[in-house]
DNA sequence: ATTTAAATTAGATATTCGTCTAACTATTTA
DNA sequence: TAAATAGTTAGACGAATATCTAATTTAAAT
């Protein structure tokens, strides 16, 4: 849990999960945003990895990452115990599945 | 935005924020709480107030601080952008307000 | 006016964090 | 089998973080 509020703590491990909103994608596709090296973001990866907001996948040479829907649950759960005090209003608009 | 995540990465400040659900305190019974010096808690107390998850309001000698609300709004805003990825089902029970 | 009490501010220190370069591992292709 | 490509691991370093003690501010009580 504590690792979770970690991972999203970085703007771009932040970015990183935007990013993956698009869909799954390669390391290197998604170092390529960033204006940072490889190593680095392969580290944020890592953290995000720990937190359980996204998954790795090995595919041949790549390594696809994705969202994974774990951590966000933690994050989730942890809201939720706050939601007595405050109502949030839903989205307005949702976009169709 | 980023004091806000940056707020809520701390153990003990995520633990403040539940203590705070009880109702307002001031500074004094919520350092009581924890195994760590009153300078300690007014430093978090003030990451938490930076990040707008806490409220301040001096009284006299004292400072009682509650919930804000719009700390709390941010986070669920970041949150609600992956809303179309996962679904989260709502609570099982509700306490009445 | 002093003293006491509540809380913060200042300054120090050890630890953690984000980033880089260099080196390594594993897979594909020629 | 050698070269190229994708990605990680290792190690270093400066910046940021959490904590402490000591000093300061502000308000209440004697």
């Amino acid at each position: 849990m504590d690792i979770t509020f970690k991972a999203i703590n970085d703007p771009t491990r932040r970015d990183i999960l935007v990013f993956l909103t698009q869909g799954p994608q390669n390391a290197g596709e998604i170092a390529k945003q960033f204006a940072m090296t490889k190593p680095s973001i392969s580290h944020h990866l890592d953290l995000l990895k720990q937190g359980e907001l996204i998954s790795a996948d090995k595919k041949g040479q790549f390594i696809i990452y994705s969202l994974n829907r774990s951590g966000f649950e933690l994050i989730h759960t942890w809201f939720q115990g706050f939601s007595q005090h405050f109502e949030f209003p839903k989205p307005k608009i949702r976009l169709p599945l």
